[in-house]
DNA sequence: GAGGCTAGTGACAGCCACTGACAATTGACA
DNA sequence: TGTCAATTGTCAGTGGCTGTCACTAGCCTC
C-alpha cells in the first residue's frame, strides 16, 4: 500500500472516530462538520471528500455488519426453512462482525454510537431506510433459496419483513435499556425471535408468555 | 370562524396543495422552499411559520389516515384476535380516510405523492420514522386490548411489526406499479394480508403461492 | 536526482433549509 | 375610531453541502 493510500486511510479513520467521539458524547445534532474537520485538522471541504456528508460517518461501521449478515444468509445450507436461514444467518455472523469492526473503532464506541441513531430523529429515519434496503436484499436472497420470483410471489417479502421487524423492537429496546453490551444484544435477540412462533398464534390469553 | 383563521387556514391550504403539486411534477428535492412560498405569494418566512419544514409539507395528509387508522384499531369488538383487529381496522376505516383527504386535496394529487415518497430517499426515511412511530401507538393498543404490559410481553410489538412490514411491501408494490388507484391499493392489501399465514408455515415448496 | 504528472487539499464563494429578532401590517373588539 | 394582538415581511445569520481553482505533496520517468 502507497504512502498516499496509507495518508488517505488514516485521515478517514480520523475523521470518523472523530466523528463517532463527538456524536456520543456532545450528540449528533450538536456536532457541526466544522467540528469534526477541527479535531482532526483538516478543511471541511477533505470532510467532505471522505464522507458524502455527516450522516455516512454514523453509519460507516453498520454498513460493515450489513454486508456480513447478507454473506452469512447467502452461505446457508438450502435444507433450512426461511425464517431459521435468517435467524442463524445474523446469530452466527455476530462475532464476524465485531472482529471486522474492531479493526475501525473501539467496540465500546461504536455500541454508543448505536443509542446515538437510536435517539437521533434524523439517525433514526436513515437507519430504517437502510435497514429498508438490506431487507430487500435478504428477500431476494431467500426467494432464490426458494426457487421463487420476489416479485411474483409475496412470501419472500412477508418473512423477512416479520424478521426485520423483530430485530428492529430488539434494536429499540436494547439501546434503550441499560445492558449495552454485545451479549446483551444477542441474548435479547434470540429471546425474541423465539417468541414469533407464540405471537402469531391464536388466543394469547390462553398461554402467557413467560 | 373568525376572518382571521379563515385567511389562515386558506394560506396553510394554498401551501399544501402548491408544495404538494410542485414536488409531484417537478421532484420533492428540484423544489424550493421558495418556490413554494413564490407560488403562493407569501414570504419563505410565512412557510415555516405554518410547516415546521419542507417534509411537513409531504406528510401533512398521511398523518390525517393514521390517526383514522389508530381511532378505527380503538374500537374494533375485543372478541377479535390481533391480526384480525389490525387487518379489519386498516381495511374499514379506508372510506373515511378518503373522505378526510378529499377535504384538503384532491385526491389524485395525494396518490401520486405517494409515489414520490417512496422514490426520494429522504422522503422514505421520513416515511419510515412516521411509521415506526405508529407502530409503537397500535402495539400499545393490541396490548391493552389484551391485557398485557408491552414492555413486559414481546408479542404485541411482534405481531405490529408483522403487519407493518406487510404493509410496507404492499405500499411498496403498489406505488411502484402503475395501477394507482385506491382499490388497486386496497386490493394488493387484502391479498398479502392473506398470505401471513401462509408465508409462516414451513415448507413452502409443498404448497405453491397462486 | 530533477522534472513533470496527478491525487489530495485548502480557501473561497455560493445554494438551500431553517431560525431569531424586529418592524410593519392587518383583523378584532371595545 | 382607536387600541391591542395576531400575522406577516425583512434582514441577518447558522449549518450542511457543492463547485471551482490554485497549490502542495507523493509518485513515476528519464
Amino acid at each position: 500500500m502507497n504512502l498516499r493510500e496509507r495518508k488517505k486511510r488514516r485521515t478517514r479513520d480520523a475523521l470518523l472516530r472523530a466523528a463517532l467521539e463527538l456524536f456520543v458524547t456532545r450528540g449528533y445534532e450538536e456536532t457541526t462538520v466544522d467540528d469534526i474537520a477541527a479535531a482532526v485538522d483538516v478543511s471541511q471541504r477533505t470532510f467532505f471528500r471522505y464522507f458524502a456528508g455527516k450522516e455516512e460517518t454514523a453509519f460507516f461501521v453498520p454498513r460493515l455488519a450489513e454486508t456480513l449478515v447478507v454473506e452469512a444468509l447467502r452461505t446457508r445450507p438450502p435444507g433450512e426453512v426461511p425464517l431459521e436461514a435468517l435467524r442463524r444467518a445474523v446469530l452466527e455472523s455476530w462475532d464476524a462482525i465485531n472482529e471486522a469492526v474492531a479493526e475501525l473503532v473501539p467496540i465500546d464506541l461504536h455500541l454508543r454510537v448505536y443509542r446515538v441513531i437510536e435517539s437521533t430523529p434524523a439517525l433514526l429515519a436513515a437507519h430504517l431506510r437502510r435497514s429498508a434496503e438490506l431487507e430487500e436484499q435478504l428477500a431476494c436472497i431467500i426467494a432464490e433459496r426458494e426457487g421463487l420470483d420476489v416479485n411474483a410471489d409475496p412470501r419472500p417479502r412477508i418473512v423477512v419483513a416479520l424478521f426485520g421487524g423483530v430485530i428492529r423492537v430488539t434494536e429499540r429496546l436494547w439501546s434503550a435499556g441499560d445492558d449495552l453490551t454485545l451479549d446483551g444484544m444477542r441474548q435479547l435477540t434470540t429471546t425474541y425471535l423465539d417468541q414469533v412462533g407464540p405471537a402469531l398464534a391464536g388466543n394469547w390469553r390462553a398461554e402467557q408468555s413467560p
